[in-house]
RNA sequence: GACCGCGUAGCUCAGUCGGUAGAGCACUUGACUUUUAAUCAGGUGGCCGUGGGUUCGAGUCCCACCGCGGUCACCA
């Protein structure tokens, strides 16, 4: 055997493992040639010294577990090598293997090598094989112990679960149907000194999985899936507002005055210019005076917004929303827009079909959706019809004696919207454009040419919640300003949601913002719905939740003083 | 914010009527060497969320607090 042949030089760090040629067919053939060429390349990839550590320490309050992932990375250190400043080049990936070798039959092995980089996942047969997973899939290592030099089965110890390690070999597929690669070195690349999840439950209790989000993200296949679900939605959003020539723009996530929604804004404070900052609670108002500026006649916003209200299984403090604006269109253009967004996103989700299976029931998105008027729908509800109850006192006394209480201040579209919230949002599962919302809810909408109290605006339901939000933009700065003085004067009367005077916007509005339709996305409950994700958690990377106290190895190391034996 | 539920080993979970703290995974020692959540035999590992109370005795009962979840309220 020639396994000596390729042991690492003294001070050569990373190189660790080396295996014999394998025993079997091919391999042995193609060993020779491939294997010193690459050999060289890794062995000047990884030539280098690694500083001597200092000894750590570890206090008595470690797990096992722990202390046995310290001991190893001191192994690591004691021979020379830094198990945190490998370097390995990849030339595929678990999944791109998996893929690529599809074809190939049981017990047949490839004439090719691959080199690839994971995480291991699990460890079977004292180390003979190892599953390795990377972001796209999984794939197996093979270790045959009995042709390891005892020098380096030494070494084979020191790999934990968790560790990330490069991987070298050639492919085969065992016998019983395994992708396989057949290890001929194995370089650690970062240790793992945190044990990880159980193997096959991963993280179950869901406080648990919020603080050791990285591990859930990494153990949970179903999670990882749905992330990387949402970044395709994403970016087939992205793309279909391209294609309808839609410009892709950013505005300012700090705000000298929240606006552009009905929301509780996050404060912060800009110390150089000694004045509040709001993070921005909408992107709407910046992005219409984009449309006044001529930066484009169609422009959009993927990102964030800010709201400092509760968290729920369908709100997270920042969430993520598109908005979209159209010079030249109105609200009618936006419902059509709503649904080719959308369609876009289930494409990129599923296919072709449009019906999404959500929780036990299967949603049809198949445009054109139904379009209903918010009067209409709370009549049908409820048998009341607010065109008729238009004074608010007299609507407020109707809408108590169904069981839906407004607070004394109320205005006749608030308690409009109010009996709509309580009886009929829930009964909107199919998708449903919810048209002609009371002008007093819509400070940023036109009104109905034909009837004043309500705006030319929609919102779209689907599974009892608000998707979408669309409405021909108020351009007039007359009826703008005077839609902000009467925020300003619900918010004198309690309504701490309502909203601000913003001068900078009328101005805008001063110079001429053409007629326009815009249009609200929100893509977490987008995302949910195509993913079939119950929270909003799931399609969140990091969602937000109160901290706790942490935990960490290193730190505890660090404040010990008993040295690690 | 209100009510209900949960919190036990690194992870997943049992824990009966109040009477010595349990299992699987992980880790460790050994066996095994083409496994698939490998298997087999032994072992280590606990502030039972935190603090108080009742009791001869509390993981278990009571109170408070902390955290999480659910329902409701709030929420474009």
């Amino acid at each position: 055997m020639k396994d000596l042949d390729f042991l690492p030089l003294p001070g050569f760090g990373a190189v660790l493992l080396r295996f014999p040629s394998p025993p079997w067919g091919r391999g042995i053939k193609g060993e020779g040639e491939s294997f010193g060429k690459v050999s060289d390349n890794i062995l000047s990839e990884t030539a280098f010294m690694t500083e001597s550590a200092p000894l750590p320490a570890a206090s008595s309050d470690l797990a096992e577990a722990e202390i046995v992932r310290l001991k190893h990375y001191q192994a690591w250190r004691d021979r020379g090598v830094d198990p945190y400043d490998g370097v390995f080049r990849a030339d595929s990936t678990p999944g791109g293997l998996q893929t690529k070798y599809q074809d190939l039959p049981n017990g047949e092995i490839s004439p090719d090598h691959a080199r690839v980089s994971g995480r291991i996942a699990t460890i079977r047969n004292s180390g003979m094989f190892i599953d390795l997973h990377g972001p796209d899939g999984k794939i197996q290592i093979f270790h045959d112990v009995k042709h390891l030099a005892p020098e380096r089965a030494e070494v084979l110890g020191l790999f934990d679960i968790g560790d990330i390690v490069g991987v070298e070999g050639a492919l085969r597929r065992t016998p019983r149907g395994e992708l396989t690669i057949n290890a001929e070195r194995m370089v650690i690349l970062s240790k793992c000194l945190q044990p990880p999840p159980e193997k096959f439950h991963g993280l179950a209790d869901p406080e648990v999985r919020l603080r050791k989000r990285v591990m859930d993200i990494s153990t949970n296949a179903d999670l990882r899936a749905g992330l990387q679900m949402r970044c395709r939605i994403v970016s087939a959003i992205r793309r279909a507002f391209e294609d309808r020539g839609y410009l892709d723009v950013e505005t300012p996530m700090l705000h000298t005055i929240p606006g552009g929604a009905n929301a509780k804004p996050f404060v912060t404070h800009h110390n150089a210019l000694d004045i509040p900052l709001y993070l921005r609670i909408a992107p709407e108002l910046h992005l219409k005076k984009l449309i006044v500026a001529g930066l484009a006649d169609r422009v959009f916003e993927i990102g964030r917004c800010f709201r400092n209200e509760g968290i729920s299984f369908k709100h997270n403090p920042e969430f993520t929303s598109v908005e979209a604006y159209m010079a030249l269109g109105n609200c009618a253009d936006m419902m059509a827009l709503a649904e080719e967004i959308t369609v876009a996103a289930i494409r990129a989700a599923q296919g072709e079909s449009l019906i999404v299976r959500y929780g036990d029931r299967d949603i049809d998105f198949t445009p054109p959706w139904p379009r209903k008027t918010m009067i209409g729908l709370v009549k049908e509800a409820t048998g009341l019809d607010f065109m008729t109850l238009t004074d608010p006192v007299e609507a407020r006394l109707a809408a108590s004696k169904i069981g839906v209480d407004t607070p004394p201040h109320a205005l006749w579209g608030q308690i409009v919207e109010s009996v709509f919230g309580a009886k009929v949002e829930k009964t909107l599962i199919h998708p449903t454009h919810v048209m002609e919302h009371p002008r007093d809810i819509s400070p940023l909408a036109k009104v109905k040419a034909d009837n004043p109290l309500v705006a030319d605006r929609f919102e779209a339901f689907v599974n009892g919640w608000e998707l979408c939000n669309g409405f021909s933009e108020l351009n007039d700065p007359f009826d703008q300003y005077g839609r902000f003085k009467a925020q300003m004067a619900a918010r004198a009367t309690g309504d701490d949601e309502a909203q601000y005077m913003d001068e900078s916007f009328v101005e805008a509005l001063e110079y001429g913002l053409p007629p326009a339709g815009g249009l609200g996305i929100g893509i977490d409950r987008l995302v949910m719905l195509l993913t079939n994700s119950q929270t909003i958690r799931e399609v969140l990377s990091f969602p937000a939740f109160r901290p706790g106290e942490g935990a960490s190895v290193v730190r505890r190391v660090d404040e010990s003083k008993t040295p690690l034996s």
